[in-house]
DNA sequence: GCTTTAAATGCAATCGATTGCGTGAAAGTC
DNA sequence: GACTTTCACGCAATCGATTGCATTTAAAGC
């Protein structure tokens, strides 16, 4: 009475195209909602003969019918809708296992809402209350810091939760990361092989369990090999920037330890270590090896083009999607604690090499100072 | 009945934590749910009493009622979604597009649903459909072509639709985009101004606006100025990727065409450009000098750091979320052709210097076939 | 041939919010 | 003081799908 013209033939008037709905079809075939419901869920198409089945599907499909997505959602109190959670979309390391996330759940059906928290831990509560608000069926998140009070009594009320490239402390929050530990063992064999015994680090926030993990690794492997690890020699980023980076290594560097090579936590220190270096005049590989983490993308093309460890940033995504719709289908998986460790690859590039006579921090402040700079450096470079 | 206990209260039970609805509310303060919903809505606020809507607020604070989006959408058939399409969100100019989108909807209560194509027509018509399935409110493209139908009939049907970074031939499709002309027009100035007279170009894909513009561009300034472009100094990229600005550069090299500059298309063709020449030995900027477009993240610190023109991602990102908005709110504006194009700058960095005497690639060419390999090029260096 | 059982489909309530219309009371008009 | 107007709120339909239960029809059993 309020749209349908006359509507004498029960059908949408072809002026106005409206969507057509589980009525439409109904009335096309002749029968009620209730059937054409049921004949288009395959887990209910069992319950209707195969012949009106197939007028259903038939029909539906040359009205263009689709079902719609909010009466649904009404109805069932499922959305089909997972929220990601990530730090900041822009930090290169993401979006691929973004793509991994979305590339598993798209094709059943599901959309992913994606989230930015830029690390602040009031503007992450925000946003979840909004995910939630939407009523998403499931949540990733990849910002999470070791402990967080909301997540853990979301998970314990029943929401399907899993953390991706962290995890948190509480075991009961399921997670897929890489192997930290066996990546920073890699990359110190290799330092080691090289020649290098004086080896910093430049480790991450430890409030994150890349950044823990991570430098817990480089003290326990460095022990092991029988590597000299001083507080000279570890400088701490409060975030795993560039800017940090920089910092860190001015630090190291005006604190006078000596060494020969730096492990940072992630990448983009490394770019920052490196930049740092370079202002100073000095060189990498030639003066000091600085290493990364991560390989992210472009680290291959930069200069010098970086040695790191390479997570599986597509498949870390992919993974965590996967468990995450066993979580969100079968109430028995909920509260299962489950943690996948994807292995890890060393990616030996420009950033290394062995340590020359003369390099090291200390040998090198030495010859700065003596006014020697250029020809130092560049002998150093041959 | 079916699950409020025995109800004597009216109060959700405090063993389940269902969320609470307008219902909830209304049983609370001893109104009628339209009442509620009348004041929880800024809009319809002034239809009630200012003392009960203080009650119903402090009630609906209290039990922490947040509206269920599924109902609203029904009803309304509004989502406060919108759909971001883009070709590839591990392709790093995306991402802060989409962040610039993100950002001014998020705070109106929008979100936004971001999918990916990866430049498949095919793809990007299931995904369109996927999101119409979905009710979105409006749509950010950032992948469409030149012509595309599908998104022309959806405008003409009264979708709100906003193009970003390219835009279609159809000028009644809105779109904010970068002011190509003056970018190209700007890196030529910049490349005549080093000496150059000699410049070839990596175009880019003909059906995309920034191809097509860029390279439009680049011949009508490059005839402005004198500059000679015969069809031996122009390669077409098929897809704005490292690996087609390699297959132009190695084919314009075979080609055997004369020039000491080449001006791609975009960054990434840029790097493929730069790839190829040192895999045949010669380096760029001193052999050759090579520019870019976008200014991609990073490509400040490859090697050599790019020449490019800055454009505005994030902005471009905003302030088609801003358009948007307006298109989705006041119907008035839904036809309105609306074309924003956003100020471009010239980034000078390494990847472009003066011409050597002996540089560009027939001389090159020669002096690689004569055997002086090594030589002529660290001389080319100094 | 009549009852029992199963299979196929219809009926109607329901999810939670919005909104046109109706109603009662208070305020204003002459 | 009777009437109109305005204001504040309640009523109930509605959006489109799902689903427990009722009903009809057909098949099976004896």
């Amino acid at each position: 009475m309020r749209r349908q013209g006359d509507g004498k033939s029960g059908y949408p008037e072809s002026g106005e195209n409206r969507r057509a709905t589980l009525k439409d079809v109904a009335l096309a075939v002749g029968v009620h909602v209730s059937t054409v419901s049921r004949a288009l869920n395959p887990e209910t198409r069992h319950l209707i003969t195969p012949q009106i089945v197939g007028k259903i599907a038939e029909a539906s499909k040359q009205l263009g019918y689709q079902p719609n997505t909010a009466a649904y959602s009404l109805r069932t109190n499922r959305t089909r809708t997972v929220g990601v959670v990530v730090p900041d979309i822009t930090n290169s390391i993401f979006p691929p296992m973004i793509r991994g996330v979305e590339d598993a759940l798209t094709p059943l059906g599901y959309s992913t809402l994606v989230v930015n928290t830029d690390g602040q831990p009031e503007r992450e509560a925000a946003i979840l209350d909004t995910l939630f608000a939407r009523g998403i069926d499931g949540l990733v998140i990849a910002s999470v810091e070791r402990e967080n009070g909301a997540i853990r009594t979301l998970a314990s009320r029943g929401t399907a939760i899993i953390t991706v490239n962290r995890r948190m402390d509480d075991p009961a929050i399921a997670s897929v990361t890489n192997d930290e530990a066996e990546g920073v063992r890699h990359m110190l064999n290799h330092l080691v092989a090289l020649g290098h015994r004086n080896i910093a680090t430049i480790a991450g926030n430890q409030n994150l369990s890349t950044g823990q993990r991570r430098y817990e690794a480089f003290l326990r492997n460095a022990v092991d090999m029988g590597l000299d690890v001083g507080p000279l020699r570890v400088g701490f980023a409060s975030t795993f920037n560039e800017a940090d980076g920089e910092r860190c290594m001015e630090e190291l560097m005006a604190r006078g330890g000596d060494f020969t090579a730096i492990l940072c936590a992630n990448d983009r220190l490394a770019i920052g270590a490196i930049m740092a270096l370079k202002r100073r005049g000095m060189s990498c590989p030639a003066n000091i090896s600085v290493t990364g983490f991560n390989d992210m993308a472009m680290v291959d093309r930069i200069d010098p083009p970086l040695t790191t460890v390479r997570i599986q940033q597509y498949r870390v995504g992919y993974a965590a999607a996967e468990l995450l719709l066993e979580r969100m289908t079968k109430r028995s998986e909920l509260h299962r604690p489950q943690h996948l460790v994807l292995p890890v690859e060393l990616v030996v590039r420009g950033s290394t090499a062995p340590p020359a006579q003369n390099s090291g921090i200390i040998a090198l402040n030495n010859s700065l100072k003596s006014g020697a700079r250029r020809q130092k450096i560049s002998a150093g470079k041959a």
